[in-house]
DNA sequence: ACCCTGACGCGTC
DNA sequence: GGACGCGCCAGGG
């Protein structure tokens, strides 16, 4: 069956695949893409490591902040990697958000 | 097999 | 407008 518990995970890995390059999404669309608490989503980023395909740092609280930056290999890592895909962050937040934020169902 | 904790977000007091 | 509780899943001790 499609429906298992860690299918939920998968499905979740896959919405986040699908974020575009220099664009960015938050927990809560993400989780709400799926049905499932935005939580969740955070539970399913930190069991994401082991998944290289996983870009994980265009992931990013409803306020745009780096809230995940400390579980990267170091703190600066993701906010390195999305300014050099032309996501401006500052003070640990992403800035425009709004404009960057990418919708799960675009 | 039990208890705890951890990348969030919203409703309610 | 700040603080608290709940929902939800998996892995570690």
């Amino acid at each position: 069956m499609a429906t298992s518990k860690s299918d939920l995970y998968e499905r979740i890995y896959a919405i986040v695949k699908k974020i575009p390059k220099g664009r960015v999404s938050s927990y809560g669309a993400i989780g709400d893409y799926v049905s499932t608490s935005p939580r969740v989503v955070g539970y399913a980023m930190n069991a994401a490591h082991t998944r290289k395909d996983v870009p994980a740092h265009r992931v990013v609280n409803r306020n745009g902040m780096l809230t995940g930056k400390h579980h990267f290999s170091t703190p600066y890592e993701m906010e390195e990697k999305l300014k050099k895909e032309g996501v401006k962050v500052k003070n640990d937040t992403v800035i425009d958000f709004e404009i960057k934020f990418w919708d799960p169902s675009s």
